[in-house]
DNA sequence: TTATAAGTTTCAAATAATGAAACTATGTTT
DNA sequence: AAACATAGTTTCATTATTTGAAACTTATAA
């Protein structure tokens, strides 16, 4: 899906593999892969081996499958803990959450597509963890577009071309005519609408986070569904959500600065 | 540390460099992670380059440092959403912790460690995301030795062996007989409890979260910290701790029935 | 400018990956 | 219970990839 392995040797192979488990979304049997499997079958059977034994992969003796491994969970744990922008925002995100008391999502993007990198909701826990890690389209969620407009031209340009203007809603903007003009509004008001383009029934406000230097290093948003609020709602966030976003900007600035062994 | 890389070729070296970034805790230039790498520079060399080109690891062009990268949240993500426990226990993990208004713990054994798979407080919620994917010592954790009592002998023995029984603390156990010892209290009583034994002024309350066939699949944990609650304050919440790790065993039971496309 | 370190490429030798085929287990049908 | 089918595993000669010393290029420091 993201990833271009061609040319990346065992090590690609290996890695696609993974994807190939994490796509079944449940843990599958040998066979199911191999069926699925662009490598011969002692090629996958060694790779699920090494995989195991490595831990990427793990392995339920009981029903012979294999699942994901924990070793990907140590690692994410390591690569979130030590990125540059969602650590240091967590104490912003938990204080708007409290604040406002809606959903609130920190985002990041990754090639073309949004990846969430945090939540935080305060009345309603559920799914919090369950969103991290997870990705979604940029051209049709707020936190992508308020990235999206504030990019800079040359990379802007290959994230448009990246996208997939799938119609999920009425709402969904279906070209990049149709984006590329609502991003010259978000980048002129510093603030991007998700207006049930996504997913129906929620809507959400996001903001930029810039740096000191104007470059955009995520997004933060405050979402909530359409049952409860509508648009003009959310605006009345406005205020908050900016200075949040100015915050952890500055915060990430200083973060970023050189730190030596 | 829990991988023997051995004879997995090269996919385990490339893993292998994955920890090793990760053990930095920090981005790394790549003459840091020569310094500490077994492998002669060019063969480092090209690891990194097909991990930053697989997403496994992202490179920070301005400061030429090397991160663990966002495919590993993406992959991490899909490891928690389908793995057996952490989705199933979620809810009942939310509704103890509302109940008793401290941090609850939801972890595996991994190794002969406490892998942390979900985490959730009410009150103060900092570092929820920070614990998912930690590891913790065994023999000196409330939900280890809740885990470690309940083991099949065999297991256990295992366990037991690869035991640092490093000293925290005053209070942390020792060494294997000391931890035999309490194990056989604990699975009598069917509870565990860590008295500041891995961190001076945190205490918790643990049960082992036990299936329908009696087999522990994990722990759960109520914590807290010595400056608000004692051991004795604890125990007042052993009743829904018991009930919340009997529905979750059952839940995780019924969610392991065999699936099928 | 020169010196030193960091990062990158080359290429022949060494090694590891490959996959057709054969084999063994496991479960299913007659 | 035998015959069959499917899933999983091993073998081994062939092929392709990895390997790392050396050379080279680019940044950084003196």
């Amino acid at each position: 899906m993201f990833v271009d392995s061609k040319s990346d040797g065992t090590v690609g192979k290996a890695m696609q593999v993974l994807d190939q488990v994490a796509s079944f979304q449940r843990p599958v049997r040998f066979s199911e892969l191999l069926s699925k499997s662009p490598f011969p079958k002692p090629t996958l059977y060694r790779f699920v081996q090494t995989l195991t034994s490595q831990g990427m992969l793990s392995f339920d003796v009981e029903r012979q499958t294999y699942s994901l491994g924990t070793r990907l969970l140590r690692l994410a744990h390591s690569a979130w803990r030590n990125s540059s922008l969602a650590p240091v925002a967590r104490p912003f995100i938990e204080i708007l959450g409290a604040e406002v008391g809606e959903a609130v999502h920190l985002a990041q993007f990754d090639h073309g597509h949004v990846l969430f990198v945090d939540k935080f909701k305060v009345t309603d826990h559920f799914e919090t963890l369950a969103q991290v890690g997870k990705i979604a389209p940029g051209y049709c969620t707020g936190v992508g577009k308020a990235i999206l407009a504030f990019m800079p031209e040359l990379e802007q340009d290959r994230a448009l071309a990246q996208q997939s203007y799938t119609v999920y809603t009425p709402f969904t903007l279906r070209d990049r005519a149709a984006l590329v003009s609502e991003l010259a509004t978000i980048r002129a008001d510093g603030v991007a609408y998700d207006r049930e383009e996504h997913e129906k029934g929620i809507i959400s406000i996001a903001c930029p986070i810039l740096t000191n230097l104007g470059s955009v290093v995520g997004a933060v948003s405050i979402a909530t569904s359409t049952n409860r609020y509508l648009i003009k709602d959310l605006k009345k966030h406005l205020p908050i959500l900016l200075k949040t976003a100015k915050l952890i900007g500055t915060e990430a600035e200083i973060s970023l600065a050189p730190t030596w062994p």
